[in-house]
DNA sequence: ATCCTATCTTGCCATTGACAAGATGGCATC
DNA sequence: GATGCCATCTTGTCAATGGCAAGATAGGAT
């Protein structure tokens, strides 16, 4: 019905990286085989190499897509630099295999230029949040240095957060924690 | 002469594992291949599963070792949380291969009581460190929270790091691109 | 009607992880 | 010193995987 689109099989390689977020949402991104994907989608063990070559295409295509997202997500979040760092954590739980995929650079082709493009986009909309965030001391802070602290805080925290890293305590809503812990550097 | 200490052909274990450091640094650790490790150890391929079971067991293990190699890390950074902060760091650039592993649970048997035990330990030291940080607003800060807020920014710097993600701007000296960032959330 | 090209399939090979069974060598015990 | 025992390591095997090559198929252009 719906998902043939006009191909000779139907939309396999949208088909195929929307069941590759699936797989690596239950098994991580090392996990992923291409013949599962393909068993999945009902194709032969071959097909996927055709879209995407190797594995590492398909990742690569699954990178932009992630970069793409978390752009408009960012953009989505509005000006405020503390609704921006929650949505970046949310970005990572929500949207888990993306996130992974996106900072595993030796999974994919990480200097592809479509890659870099769609990473780029994401760090310009992030930097534009952070160039609203006032300067500690009342000096002139260092724009530079506020944008990479403002990353890593809410980079880091996403981490160990999808690692289970963190203890129990901190409870089950990332949106929350999050938002408590970036305020220990915004206000 | 001396690699030899009572073993039958050697201390294999010890063995396997620094060439799984040496490996995991050339390819990261889910391109691993016990039969690669084997090789360069000059063993037979079956001979890393007597040591650690599986794969899986051989990572557990050089996770164990990381958290220790962590603590002790921190440890000798002192008392003060930035430099504690910054020894983090350095140690996951030190030490990418037990760092990548460590945080990648997918890959190990996390659950295993060695590594919670080994993990714990070094979560408390720099919960120790955390302790000394002064309270931001001049209010009583949650030293919960203060410790999230300083795991986050350094373990979040040190995988942005890791993965490249860092623009040229940033330099290419760690630990002082660390400090500097982490000042921003101790001063 | 014919060709053409993207799409997909079939067949194949080297590599890998895991398991089973056997060989080897050091060590304790007698 | 001989014997048995056990940790250590080897050999052999199997299913699964990634990747390549060659062929089949279908839909659209001419």
């Amino acid at each position: 019905m719906t998902p043939t689109r006009g191909y000779h099989h139907g939309d396999l390689r949208r088909a195929l990286l929307d069941t590759a977020v699936e797989a690596i949402g239950e098994s991580g991104p090392a996990a992923l085989s291409l013949r599962d994907l393909a068993r999945r989608a009902g194709v032969s063990h071959a097909a996927p190499a055709h879209h995407f070559g190797d594995k590492a295409g398909l990742l690569t295509a699954l990178a932009v897509q992630g970069f793409d997202l978390l752009a408009e997500t960012l953009r989505q979040a509005g000006d405020d630099l503390l609704a921006a760092g929650v949505a970046y954590v949310d970005f990572a739980v929500r949207h888990r295999a993306h996130f992974e995929v996106m900072f595993r650079p030796e999974l994919y082709r990480a200097q592809d230029p479509e890659v870099r493009a769609a990473s780029e986009r994401a760090g310009g909309v992030l930097r534009d949040r952070v160039a609203g965030l006032p300067a500690r001391d009342g000096g002139a802070g260092d724009p530079g240095r506020d944008a990479l602290a403002a990353w890593s805080i809410v980079h880091g925290f996403a981490t160990l957060w999808l690692a289970g890293a963190l203890p129990p305590r901190v409870g089950d809503d990332p949106r929350e924690a999050a938002r408590n812990v970036i305020r220990r550097l915004v206000e």
